[in-house]
Formats: structure tokens, C-alpha cells, sequence
DNA sequence: TCAATCACG
DNA sequence: ACGTACGTGATTGAG
């Protein structure tokens, strides 16, 4: 007989949106509970069903007032991320071919009811709802979630006697009697579930309890008897009916299986990945990748196959082997990780790589700087490469594109490694193209792939012995420090410890706390006003030398190599906005703004016999706003050359520009901060000390007087509400999936992203054009390009070639982008970064 | 592993 | 009524 399944889909996208963790499908909408949705409807097709269907409640609305509705949902406890998820669900299943049966006035339980008793056949009713139980019969079993929702329980009539020592029929009496809250029955108040099981084991039905109620002893009849009313009522809500008219029958509900393309679309839509691999459930075989034609290689057969490669190949070499796809054909030479092993020497196989890696042949690979170290040890370059991670980054910077794996089930793949990498790297071709990245990535970010490679290996100097000194003369005060803190104290304690230090200052010494009494902070925000107290004047003190000695000093003492040179990794691939990051060490965050910090900087030099070079760009984010909005005053101020701060403090002030002062300029650049970070009163006024009430006047001045600034703004909000996704001036994209977040804070977070992002990834692009054009300009020259701190270039520059050097390093970077007000650079060189000023 | 803190643009 | 400026990394203590 052929087996129809009726799922209750209101009782099951419940259990799923609690069961599972959010999840968001690509334009930002939560997904969770549609997915788990699916994997138990995935699930159930074990059952091998020829019928389906899916009913949804559907109660007349009682008022006409779509407010009071929605009110009403959200006191049934439905929160909006899970009401949004329902529509989805119901688009998703009708693609699936799968019935979705809702009639209004009913409940899916009466859908059920109906649907499940006119099926003569094996019938399956999943539910997480008891009162399903009703309908149990010899031919109708239900399948109970339980928690989570991988656990389904199987009833019949055998097994809910023996659970719940009831027979189907006497599901509703007791349900008229014991109730069920989370059903909102309210059942005879005083009888649980105990009386309940065994009054209805005794009773036939409800009106054979009451018109025996005599014959029931005491305390039992005065609570029937009171709860008479109730009971009746709570029957009537518990009786699940089964004659709803105009529903389709169960063999009007047939399941195409397995699914068709489109279902596979739609679970890429929504983020479903791991569904999209699972191959079975879809029709369609033209998205698998063969991957099990991969052939283990001798090292004469590799060198073979090396030979016959001619247009292009997929490359990997990881610690187990090297592999290749060529002409939809995968191959793998094992290299032996010890003598005993079978395979190539490590070694050898380089050598057996050397000709394609250094050849004319396009190699697709997959983090390509990382592969050029690993080949640099063997002297072996690489040229002529597709980066397929780096170009999976640009089309989306926030999914997963750590491995190859990863960025395969982002587009529905499966399978092997170098096949499924070449696959990839025809995918790529086509989404750069689609998303107008070829310039981005060909002329910018591929290139740079070589330029970073060439500045990590370089790499910066530092004057060991110098380091050595001043770690020695930081630790003899810090060691002074921490006992005059002792001595305040009256006796020791880990001062590093803000659990320990916040004891000490706050409880034993009394020190008064000045915020609301919340958790205590130790954070120099808290403790700078304090410093008044001797002891938290040297707790900072303390703090600040231990955070200079330990990061900068300490820190970087065993990053140094034999010639005392240290070599960051420039992450490309990191940050959600186009920036680099630096990393072992963070060569992007060595002290500046305060003086005793800045002098670490001493401890980087130039190479033997050369200068260093730094030159940074004049406030590029300000210039990009003004470039983007074309705010008129803003593009004035810069054609003209003006002091934008001053300028902006005059607007906000409306005073003269020459009464501006000094107070009201610095001011002003905080605002200008502000505007570029998405300013919100509150930040402002933290990080001015002033009130949100001022710090709103100011905002509300500054957009009344550069009003184009706030048009662009509220248009790039707009935009990213619309798109899901913000981008720079080279079209770089940043998903905001955070605008749809049901939170305030999440979506206000999001809008501050929309306006920050196109800023601070137009400048990321522009100093990266700027560094594959100086790298280019530096070719054959003994000067180098050594670091990179986001709007600063650093070159470690023969003496010789000083000047020139200099010149073509502004003039790249001046060049790099034209905007319609013009890029500053500020150029200094010395004989260490601390003299580049 | 996470939070707190603080270094940078 | 609530939580709030953008993007990073390293060190430390505590679970």
C-alpha cells in the first residue's frame, strides 16, 4: 500500500526555529527554522511516501486591526524571525511539489484529522502536538517530535498504551480532564495526570463520568462537579474535528522525488548547503563534480602529465602530495612524509612541479601566497595563476572561504579537490564579471598577491640591541611600579588581573566608583579622572609600560630572525571591508599617538646602507566622503586646499573661519570622525565628554550645512536596504545582512556599516592600486616596499635611489584613484620610523 | 576558549 | 526601554 505523510507545519517550524541556532540565508533572512524544517522532512522520506501534505492553522481573524493581529502573534509567542520564516516555507514546499493545506477557521490538527481519516492507507501523522493522539488507528501511526529535531517518536496503538496507558479514543476525555497548558486547555482544575489516566481508563466518554458522578468518592466528585463547565469546554478544544469540508485527498498529494533544479536554487538562496550536497535529493546530476577520477601517480608519470599540460591547470600541493586536474582528469603524487613512506621526495617532486608552476600554463590555485612560500623554499616560483580563494573573498568577504570544500558547497558542489578546484575556477570567471570585479581583481588584488608575498619575505629591521635596552629599562620601573602599587595596597595581588585590581581599588581602598554601580571597569576610560589617587595614577602608569613591554618588546624579540629582521603576514583575505590585516607581529598597530610610545618606533631601521620612506595619506576617508557625495562645501574646502576641520568647525559653530578655535577645531575633527564611522549622538558625545543633547545639535548643524553629506548617506542606507549588500568605488561588495535583523541594535549596527564600508573600502582599494603600482615602479631597483599600515606606505629605500623613490612613491599614490577633489600624500624619510615625520 | 584591555588606522 | 561610532591583533587572566 502506498504510505501518505501529513505533516502539522505549524507544530513542526516551532520545534525547528527553537531547536536550532539562527541561520541566514543570502539576502540576510533567517533561514533556521526552514531548515530544520527541511532536514526532518529529508528525514521522513526514509518512509518512502507516495503521498504528502502540509497543513497549516488558519483561524479567522477575530479583529480587523492588523496591529491587534500582530499583537496577537507575538503574545502566542511567535517572535517575527520565525513569523518571516513562514511564508518562505510555504514558497519553499509548493516548489517541492509538496501540498500546503490551510482552510480558514481550521487548525492543521482538523486538516489532519480529516485528511488522515478519508486515507485508507499507511498513514504517518508528524506532530509534536498530543492531541494527535486522537487519531491514532490501525492503519494511522504518529510521528511524535521530540526535543530537537532529529528524534521522532513512533505511536500506535500498541505503543500509546503502553506510554501513556491510554487507547485513541480516550485521548480527549482525558484532555478534558487533565488539561494540557501549553495548549491552553484548561482540563478540571485539581486533577493531574494520575486521576486523569485512571478515570479515563474507567469512563467511556465524558458523559458517562458525569452521569456516574454519585458512585465517585469525596474530594474527587466536589472537584468533577465544580470543573463540570470546564471539562465540557476543554473536550470541545481537545476534539480534533474530522469533517473539514473542500480538502484534497491524500491522492491528490502525490511526492515528486527527488526534487527538481529549482529546489536546489532555492536551498542556494537560502544558505542550505549541506542539503545542496546531499546529490540523492535532487533529480539533476549536472552540478556533481567527478572527482573519483583521480589517479595516485608515480613521480615519472607526474613529470608526464606535467608535460602535457598546456592551457590550463587546477594545482594544489598540501602536506600529503601534490594534485592536479587536467583536462577533467585528476591526478596525485604522495609525498613521503618519512623514509619508510611510499611516493616522491618532497623535493623531487618540487623539481617535477618546477615547470609548470614557473610556466606560461594558467595554474587555478587556491590561496596562491601561500603556495609561493611553500614553493620559495625550493626555489621555485609561481607565475600565471588564478587565485580561486582570493576571488571567492571578493565576491562575498563574509561566507566561509577557507578551503576549497568550503567555497564548493557555497555554489552546490561537491567533491574532489583538483577537479572540483578547476570547476571553481571557471565559476569564479563567470561571478567576477557578474559582479563587475575583473578590474578589482586582475589589476588590484591578484597583482598584489606578489607584492605582499615580496614584502613579507623582505620584511623590516629592528635595531636588536636597542630592544634589549629599553625592554631591560621598562622592566626595572615596571618591577618599581608594582611595588609602590604593593605599598599602596598594603599587600600583593596580580595587578594584571582587572578581577583582582577593580578589588583592590573599588572595595578595599574605596576608591569611589563613578558610573552607575554596574560591573566595575578598570579600563583607562574609567581610571584616567581618578588619577588623582595616587594608586591609579601608577596603576596606568603600570598598564601602560607592561602593554608597550610585552607587545612591543618582549613580543617581538622572538619574531626576529637571524639578521634581526621581522616578518608579518599580511592577511588578504580577513577583514569584511577590503583593509589588510598584519599578523606575527601586528605591524599595523606599533604605537604613535602618545610620545613614549611613538619612540618604539626608533626600533625599526632600514636595511644597512639605506633610508626608510614613509608616506601616508592626508585624511582619505574625509576626501572619499567628499569625492562620493559631492558635497559642495566638503569638495570646496579640498579643491581649494583648506583646513577641513577648521572649516567644518566654522559651519557647526557658524562662526567666521578665522574665529575658530583651536578648542572648536578639535572638536570639529571628532564630528568629521563621527560622519565617517556613522555617527550616532551617543558617540559622539562619549568621545567628546559632552552631552547627547549637545552632541545632537552638532550632528544636526553639521547635515543642515553639508547637506549633500547626509543626502549620500541616507542613499547609501537605502541602497543596502535594498541590495542587502554597500560597495567601494571599485565595486567591492560587503554583504549587511545585519539590516534585517529583527534587533534595534543589530539593524542601527548595520546602518552605520552601510555608511562606514563604501569609506574605508574605497581607501583599502586605493592604497592597494597605489601598492602594485610603486612595486611595479620599484623593479630593478634596490629599494624595497616593507609595510603597509592602511593609509601609509613604508619603503626601505637604498640611500641612493632616496629621492627618486620618494617622488615615485607619492606620485603612485597621489595617482592611484582620480577622485574629483584631490589625493594628499605627506611624505617623511629617516634612519628610523620614529624620524620619518 | 572567552572577555577585558589597549595598541593602530 | 534599550544599547550605540568603523575596521583590526596581541596579551593576559580565568573558566
Amino acid at each position: 500500500m502506498e504510505t501518505f505523510i501529513i505533516i502539522d507545519g505549524n507544530s513542526l517550524i516551532n520545534r525547528a526555529f527553537y531547536a536550532l541556532p539562527p541561520l541566514n540565508g543570502k539576502d540576510g533572512t533567517p533561514t533556521q527554522a526552514v531548515y530544520g524544517f527541511m532536514t526532518m522532512l529529508i528525514k521522513l522520506l526514509d518512509y518512502k511516501p507516495s503521498f504528502m501534505a502540509v497543513a497549516f492553522d488558519l483561524k479567522a481573524p477575530t479583529f480587523r486591526h492588523k496591529e491587534y493581529d500582530l499583537y496577537k502573534a507575538n503574545r502566542k509567542g511567535m517572535p517575527d524571525e520565525l513569523a518571516v520564516q513562514l511564508p518562505v516555507l510555504k514558497a519553499l514546499l509548493t516548489t517541492m511539489g509538496i501540498a500546503v493545506v490551510e482552510k480558514e477557521g481550521f487548525e492543521a490538527d482538523d486538516i489532519i484529522g480529516t485528511m488522515a481519516s478519508k486515507y485508507l492507507g499507511p498513514t504517518f501523522i508528524v506532530t509534536g502536538d498530543r492531541d494527535s493522539f486522537q487519531l491514532i488507528d490501525d492503519t494511522t501511526k504518529v510521528l511524535f517530535t521530540k526535543k530537537g529535531i532529529t528524534e521522532v517518536l513512533e505511536l500506535d496503538r500498541s505503543s500509546l498504551s503502553e506510554l501513556y496507558s491510554l487507547t485513541p479514543d480516550k485521548v480527549t476525555l482525558y484532555k478534558a480532564l487533565a488539561g494540557d497548558s501549553s495548549d491552553n486547555i484548561p482540563g478540571v482544575s485539581g486533577i493531574g495526570d494520575k486521576t486523569a489516566t485512571s478515570l479515563a481508563a474507567k469512563y467511556a466518554s465524558l458523559d458517562a463520568l458525569y452521569a456516574d458522578i454519585d458512585n465517585i468518592a469525596g474530594k474527587l466528585k466536589d472537584k468533577l462537579s465544580l470543573g463540570k463547565e470546564s471539562a465540557y469546554l476543554s473536550l470541545r478544544l481537545a476534539t480534533i474535528d474530522r469533517e473539514v469540508d473542500g480538502l484534497p485527498l491524500a491522492e491528490n498529494c502525490p511526492l515528486v522525488f527527488p526534487f527538481g533544479e529549482n529546489v536546489r536554487t532555492m536551498f542556494d538562496d537560502l544558505g542550505f548547503k549541506s542539503l545542496i550536497r546531499r546529490s540523492e535529493l535532487f533529480s539533476s546530476q549536472a552540478a556533481s563534480v567527478q572527482l573519483s577520477e583521480c589517479e595516485t601517480v608515480t613521480l615519472a608519470q607526474f613529470e608526464a602529465v606535467v608535460a602535457k599540460a598546456k592551457d590550463k591547470v587546477a594545482l594544489i600541493i598540501d602536506g600529503t602530495g601534490v594534485r592536479l586536474s587536467l583536462d577533467g582528469e585528476g591526478f596525485f603524487l604522495p609525498i613521503k612524509a618519512s623514509l619508510l613512506d611510499e611516493g616522491a621526495d618532497e623535493l623531487e617532486a618540487m623539481e617535477a612541479i618546477r615547470p609548470l608552476a614557473q610556466g606560461e600554463v594558467m595554474k587555478a590555485v587556491f590561496d596562491a601566497k601561500t603556495l609561493k612560500k611553500r614553493l620559495a623554499r625550493y626555489d621555485v616560483a609561481l607565475n600565471n595563476y588564478f587565485d580561486v580563494e582570493l576571488s571567492q573573498y571578493l565576491i562575498n568577504s563574509s561566507v566561509d572561504h577557507g578551503s576549497i570544500t568550503a567555497v564548493m558547497s557555497e555554489y552546490g558542489l561537491s567533491g574532489g579537490t583538483a577537479n572540483g578546484l578547476m570547476k571553481l575556477y571557471e565559476i569564479m570567471l563567470g561571478k567576477l564579471s557578474e559582479f563587475s570585479l575583473d578590474e578589482l581583481y586582475y589589476k588590484t588584488e591578484l597583482p598584489l598577491v606578489e607584492v605582499l608575498f615580496d614584502m613579507e619575505r623582505t620584511g623590516f629591521k629592528v635595531d636588536r640591541a636597542a630592544l634589549e635596552e629599553t625592554s631591560a629599562r621598562y622592566g626595572a620601573q615596571i618591577e618599581l611600579l608594582t611595588k609602590e602599587i604593593y605599598v599602596f595596597a598594603g599587600h600583593s595581588f596580580n595587578i594584571n588581573s582587572p578581577k583582582q585590581l577593580a578589588s583592590v581599588l573599588f572595595e578595599e581602598q574605596r576608591i569611589p566608583y563613578p558610573k552607575k554601580s554596574k560591573n566595575y571597569s578598570t579600563s583607562a576610560e574609567i581610571l584616567e579622572p581618578l588619577k588623582c589617587f595616587p594608586i591609579v595614577d601608577k596603576v596606568l602608569s603600570y598598564r601602560f609600560l607592561t602593554k608597550l613591554r610585552s607587545t612591543y618588546l618582549e613580543g617581538l624579540k622572538p619574531m626576529l630572525d637571524s639578521d634581526n629582521v621581522v616578518h608579518t603576514e599580511f592577511k588578504q583575505m580577513l577583514t569584511l571591508t577590503g583593509r589588510l590585516s598584519s599578523i606575527e607581529p601586528n605591524l599595523q598597530n606599533i604605537p604613535m599617538r602618545t610620545e613614549e610610545g611613538r619612540r618604539l618606533r626608533r626600533l625599526f631601521v632600514p636595511r644597512e646602507g639605506n633610508v626608510l620612506i614613509s608616506a601616508d595619506y592626508s585624511q582619505i576617508e574625509l576626501r572619499l566622503m567628499a569625492h562620493l557625495s559631492g558635497d559642495e562645501k566638503m569638495v570646496n574646502t579640498y579643491r581649494s586646499g583648506g583646513d577641513i576641520h577648521a572649516s567644518t568647525a566654522a559651519e557647526i559653530n557658524d562662526v567666521p573661519l578665522d574665529m575658530v578655535t583651536p578648542d572648536m577645531r578639535r572638536a570639529a575633527k571628532t564630528v568629521n570622525f563621527g560622519i565617517i564611522y556613522g555617527m550616532s549622538d551617543f558617540g559622539l558625545s562619549e568621545s567628546l565628554g559632552i552631552s547627547p543633547r549637545q552632541a545632537s545639535r552638532y550632528i544636526d548643524m553639521y547635515f543642515k550645512r553639508f547637506s549633500g553629506v547626509k543626502r549620500y548617506l541616507d542613499e547609501a542606507i537605502r541602497f543596502a536596504k535594498e541590495h542587502g549588500y554597500v560597495e567601494t568605488i571599485f565595486n567591492r561588495r560587503r554583504y549587511i545582512p545585519e539590516l534585517k535583523s529583527s534587533s534595534y541594535t543589530q539593524r542601527m549596527f548595520g546602518e552605520r556599516v552601510a555608511m562606514n564600508s563604501p569609506l574605508q573600502g574605497s581607501a583599502a582599494d586605493i592604497i592597494k592600486r597605489a601598492m602594485v603600482a610603486v612595486y611595479d615602479r620599484l623593479r630593478g631597483k634596490k629599494s624595497k616596499l616593507i609595510l603597509q599600515i592602511h593609509d601609509e606606505l613604508i619603503i626601505d629605500a637604498a640611500e641612493d635611489e632616496a629621492d627618486e623613490v620618494r617622488d615615485l612613491l607619492v606620485e603612485c599614490m597621489e595617482s592611484a584613484a582620480s577622485l574629483i577633489v584631490p589625493l594628499k600624500v605627506e611624505v617623511g624619510m629617516g634612519k628610523s620610523w620614529y624620524d620619518c615625520k
